[in-house]
DNA sequence: GTACTTGCAAACAGTTTGCACAGTT
DNA sequence: AACTGTGCAAACTGTTTGCAAGTAC
């Protein structure tokens, strides 16, 4: 694959976050080292790499499409009020046998799994939410 | 609640579907019983209804929005070809406790979780996935 | 008459596309 | 020359919004 300099740059950029930004965010960012990237490239970019499998792209988040650096199954949690995306690490999800599940779910289901996301909702703790201490905001 | 003719209209138009229609699929049958409804109403009620959890939002298929008239806990299975959705049952899932599975995650993560999407996805059968004999395309 | 709801059109966000040009081989 | 990728602007899809008119109590 030929990685133009463009290309390279996108996948950087991407490979640079923790978090999963959006296209507009990775166009910003580009924009002050490359003054003349051009937002359809970066789309472009962001769609050939995630058909490459080099990053993933997350089409479940409400709004703009994110993308993540971390191709390796793992499981998402979106903050209903900022709509921050936090990456769960898959031990979290131990008590689920993922492989155990399709095949289980393939049993009532007209067709062949394969794969299956897992978004977790709530509040993050940034955004109000406190656990623990009986700190909340209500009652 | 008050409901007007439109919204009315639009809720019995979700409840009669066993598929996950989009606003726009809403507006169209609408259409033909009552020439005179607007889209903007359409998703004005769409939106109100799901807040009021009449029906349910299912904003994680790619492209349009798609509501659901059943409203408790279920998952969902998305065919990559066609795009359609089908419901899974809970009995499916029965592998996973879910509360155990809400209450484990939250350990892991900054926050509160309040709920969880659960999407498959794969091929359904209208769209060539065969199982059990060995028919595949492939190979 | 006050509050709520509609229809229409315009606005908007996110994304894709046609096209002429630039970069490589 | 053939190919691929770029930048720009225009197009496009899905959704929301401002506003004047309509409806319900």
């Amino acid at each position: 694959m030929n990685y133009s300099r463009q290309r390279a740059e996108v996948l950087d950029q991407i490979r640079g976050h923790k978090d999963h930004p959006t296209a507009d965010t990775i166009f910003a960012e580009l924009r002050t080292k490359d003054p003349s990237i051009s937002l359809a490239t970066v789309y472009r970019n962001l769609k050939l790499l995630s058909d490459l499998g080099e990053i993933r792209k997350l089409s479940f988040v409400s709004g703009a499409d994110r993308f993540d650096p971390t191709v390796k199954a793992h499981y998402h949690f979106i903050c209903e009020k900022c709509g921050r995306v936090y990456d769960v690490p898959m031990k979290a999800a131990e008590v689920l046998d993922t492989d155990v599940l399709d095949s289980e779910v393939e049993m009532y289901i007209p067709g062949v799994i394969t794969s299956h996301d897992l978004v977790f909702h709530g509040i993050c703790d940034e955004c109000g939410a406190v656990e623990g201490s009986a700190l909340g905001a209500e009652v």
